[in-house]
DNA sequence: CCAAAAGTGTTCCGTATACACCCATGA
DNA sequence: TCATGGGTGTATACGGAACACTTTTGG
């Protein structure tokens, strides 16, 4: 029974802004849109909210539908509401960005979409307001991301310092000071020694760390206060 | 006409947190629920979002109803989408808090509302998750008020700095040093003084002060680094 | 041996923080 | 004149930032 049976019925849907790091750059995971309208065009992945379950849920599942993996870390980053920002229908959107390593994704072939990774900065052009979805999510991780150590959920199990520095030189598109920053980054103990070395990008070769997930979950963290004041906006 | 005839209908609603500051306390206005279910409960002041508007538009028009004031700051806090949070029917609400002035407020007067101020911590009890609700928002304006200075928004034209440092003192409960806040907040060249002075709570008096608004809308301001490090969270 | 990246030691400086002390005034 | 809250001056400590320098190793 429904006491609302007067009120609009309005459609709500989930988007995803899925974030991934090769190394080299960010990059976001886009499909060929599947169905109508704007079949075959670049599109966040999304889907609508069903009755049983809540919007995190939906964007659970669309998350899960398109990498095979679960209990990625997720936030909500905006709400799209215009009335005219669908033109066929009237289509409430809530986006989550999403953190994946990205090879953890290279191993599963989802047959049902195509999926593919676009640099951040070099990604076609996208159907809606998903362009604007994609800015706002891109603001809230660099917020996010200079106040806790999310970061961390686009490397994988095991990391160098040099890896992670890169990565936030990414986010943030500044230059850091390594050394600064390793230390920094030792002194917070959220990082954990191994004794295995990589050598793959020098020939004196960088530690790896694993992460202290007592840390990690637990203590939430300002450990970036080291990062220019650009670090907010 | 819509393409997406085969999805469901979910109700989608606005909740506003409305945080006022009446120089002692941090206080949030509630209403007597005018309609069923749960009718004659107290709640926050909401509504659903209606064809032609958007979610921010719609807490906007709910802010104006109720307080009669326009061009409120405002901001998303949160999103409740349990399948189970109304027993009554489908609802995902979106939340948002706004910050007034409690004297503008005061002159005001909205027949169809039976509302109230009430200290944050000494509320009744609310329906549905208007709790969690409250809780999510004290969270967020925690965040961002640590990061910009948005609560300057609680307070009249005119204020002191004794009164800001209160304010500080009532969201973050904690306690400051007022003279090294008082330093801190004039080097930031965000309020300019007046030649008037405050004689209510002390001899002395205090200055009064307003704000730069050029300062207070262009510059995003980390200017409470000067607070100790509950600042998040 | 040299180049190049990883990592350590050291210095400098701004600013948070603490606190002594002065100021203005009503009772 | 004294109690009270407003406000300034000054010392200390910590952490960001810069950078010289050492380490490791493949070519």
């Amino acid at each position: 029974m429904n006491f609302y049976t007067s009120e609009p019925g309005i459609l709500l849907a989930v988007d995803c802004i899925i974030f991934g790091f090769n190394g080299e750059s960010l990059e976001i995971l886009l499909i060929k849109r599947g169905f109508e309208p704007e079949r075959n065009k670049w599109s966040l992945m999304g889907g609508f909210v069903q009755p049983d379950e809540s919007p995190e849920g939906a964007a659970s599942r669309v998350l899960t539908q398109l990498t095979g993996l679960e209990d990625l870390y997720m936030e909500n980053c905006g709400i799209f509401g215009d009335p005219k920002r669908e033109s066929q229908g009237r289509v409430v959107s809530i986006t989550y960005f999403a953190l994946i390593d990205t090879h953890k994704y290279e191993h599963i072939i989802s047959d049902h979409y195509e999926a593919k990774w676009f640099p951040l900065d070099q990604h076609p052009n996208l159907i809606f307001d998903h362009e604007q979805m994609i800015a706002a999510a891109k603001k809230e991780l660099r917020t996010k991301a200079a106040l806790y150590p999310i970061l961390f959920e686009l490397l994988p199990e095991k990391f160098t310092i040099p890896q992670i520095a890169s990565l936030y030189e990414c986010v943030y598109n500044i230059e850091l000071d390594k050394r600064n920053f390793s230390r920094k980054l030792l002194a917070s103990d959220l990082i954990i020694k191994l004794k295995e070395k990589d050598k793959e990008n020098s020939k004196k070769g960088a530690f790896y760390y694993r992460l202290n997930t007592d840390i990690y979950k637990e203590k939430i963290m300002s450990f970036l206060r080291y990062l220019p004041s650009w670090s907010v906006d």
